[in-house]
DNA sequence: TCCCTAATTGGGCAGGTGTACAATGGGTTC
DNA sequence: GAACCCATTGTACACCTGCCCAATTAGGGA
């Protein structure tokens, strides 16, 4: 296969990582079908990971850290701390067949058994979480929220968030997509003492 | 080994499938493991079981099935849907160093690829859907509660004691059992209209 | 006591896993 | 054009996986 800079070929393999993983699972995801994934020879992702554990965490986090990313500039794009909340709720839900949640299943699973996997797991746990904070803490110093506690409320809201998006993926069609976001809103809405409706906005990209 | 009658067999298996699975996680217990874990040989197994994602299905089933029992049996014990409820919500936290929810989220990785693991985790999952909800039911038609549709509801309280005990496994001391415990408890008083607190009941064994 | 059913063994099969490493050859730099 | 570096290859290793099956043997019914 062509010769590649050192930083390419990483990025060559993330990126053949991630779309495996999206398809077929993080689990069981092996160096052999990266290799395949890319053209290249199997032993050629040795040369730039420790190991297979490293290849899987910098894969998650460039899948999950897109998303992320997705997020934020939605949030940012929105005017007021209701719509950002809006934003934030439209954001995390998941979308039919979306498979970053399956991601973050496996994730979850293989944590215990993959040291690497589990640090970007966690980092990014804490980022989604801060993220919603820090939208809970500007209505509430704008007086649009009213929250004793802002970062109990963002795990609360967060968790709810994940719980629901196992029904959606693990349990199929029990749950609706759009029957999460509403759930969530109302849950926001409780939670913050505001009221939250109006139409779903365009969910486009879908995220965890 | 010493012969056993079909029945006592392939409950042993079981048995020690649940306990493998327990430490090590569903994924990662194979064939042999069980074989060693009884004093048999691997062989053994298959003359019981269809496949290995059976005999994970079953073990994760009586595994699972143990923590409904319990959660079942403590519910009926106490007076009012109020008590019920606290009762529900304390069978279902998480238990600092308890390995049932670790099952959970092995089951709900492995799911996509093992289908009898599958079906049963669907089909618990629907169970405890069905306890809180059948709970939340009696409340409002006894006048102790409110809540406009109580099937919803239950889905809401459900993810959400899943989402809280994601973070208590996965994501290690961010959040405590006390405080998943607290929370819930919060969302439930909210989502029925009524005030729950006082001490939490006597944990013991743990659930799900 | 014998005998026959079936529980149990243990090795074999085809395939998979992560990792290591000598050999190769393409590209860049003098 | 030569020389060197290093990206890339392909194979080898030790081990694991689920599943299969002929041979063995334990134990309850006759």
């Amino acid at each position: 296969m062509a010769r590649l800079s050192p930083a390419e070929r990483r990025q060559r393999i993330i990126d053949a990582t991630v779309e495996l993983a999206r398809d077929q699972g993080l689990a069981v995801t092996t160096v052999r079908d990266v290799g395949r994934q890319m053209g290249t020879s199997g032993g050629l992702i040795h040369h730039y990971f420790e190991s297979m554990d490293e290849v899987l965490a910098a894969a998650f986090e460039q899948a999950a850290r897109c998303d992320l990313d997705r997020a934020v500039e939605r949030i940012d794009g929105a005017a007021g701390p209701m719509d950002k909340l809006i934003a934030f709720i439209d954001s995390y839900g998941p979308r039919d067949a979306d498979a970053t949640i399956q991601l973050w299943l496996d994730a979850w699973g293989e944590a215990a058994r993959r040291p690497a996997l589990q640090e970007v797991s966690r980092r990014l746990n804490l980022e989604w979480q801060s993220l919603i904070r820090i939208i809970i803490e500007g209505g509430v110093a704008g007086g649009v929220f009213r929250s004793a506690d802002p970062d109990a409320a963002a795990w609360r809201l967060l968790s709810l968030l994940d719980g629901l998006a196992i029904q959606v993926v693990a349990h199929e069609p029990l749950i609706s997509r759009a029957q999460v976001i509403e759930w969530a809103r109302l849950a926001a809405s409780r939670e913050l003492g505001v009221e939250l409706d109006g139409p779903a906005t365009d969910p486009g990209e879908s995220v965890r």
